[in-house]
DNA sequence: CAGATAACTCTGAAAAATAGAGTTAAAATT
DNA sequence: AATTTTAACTCTATTTTTCAGAGTTATCTG
């Protein structure tokens, strides 16, 4: 005897998890700048274990994208770079994660 | 005068959404096949919207890594192959879905 | 204006994702 | 037992993305 097919509603991954925020490093990126007005570059590589140039290509995505915003100055001497997100980032963020709550909430 | 850098607690993303399942597509799938115990490849290829190559390749990668188990048989003289989330597929989708959930409760 | 150095940018290599063409396998018919 | 049929792949090449480390840049300080 057949086995039959569960109707399933169509998932549109259009929207659910889908872009820049995929990928973990810069989700994780975004998630902290949302908790903190603004994070330095050496920080973020700090907490995220990630090299100079792995670190520093996923902030330029997000940056060309328009979720981050960028300012420089100096710190005893050194030069830092701080990271803020954008009203435009944090919107996207929310977004993101209101679609992806919607997908794994259904997990049984 | 020099802004501070905040003090964060160092994120695990070697649990925190890593692996298999990062991709959008292999998420859904095994979300999908959470809820309902087996469907066929056409149903999955329908819902996901995703051509041939692309389906087969992601189910590929999940069957190798243990997360799905694969049944075939006919279905009005046509051959269907149905997969179904494994006991280690679930409980790795769990786990996932946790980390996942530990990340993204912490945006304010 | 020279020295110091964090923060990148650049590059090439590796890995992953994508899409479509071609192949395969089993049932039913001949 | 050969033929037909067609979903389900597998294969291949292309494109995209990721990765990592070396080298460059820019600005403060003296």
């Amino acid at each position: 005897m057949p086995r039959t097919d569960p109707d399933i509603d169509k998932i549109d991954l259009s929207s659910a998890a889908r872009g820049l925020l995929e990928h973990r490093v810069r989700l994780a990126i975004c998630v902290l700048l949302s908790r903190h007005q603004s994070i330095s570059f050496s920080r973020l590589k700090l907490v995220l274990a990630e090299n100079d140039g792995s670190l520093g290509a996923h902030l330029r995505k997000l940056e060309d994208a328009g979720f981050l915003a960028i300012e420089k100055s100096f710190r005893e001497r050194r030069p830092v770079t701080w990271y803020q997100l954008t009203d435009s980032g944090r919107s996207e963020l929310k977004n993101h994660i209101s679609n992806l709550k919607r997908l794994i909430e259904q997990v049984e």
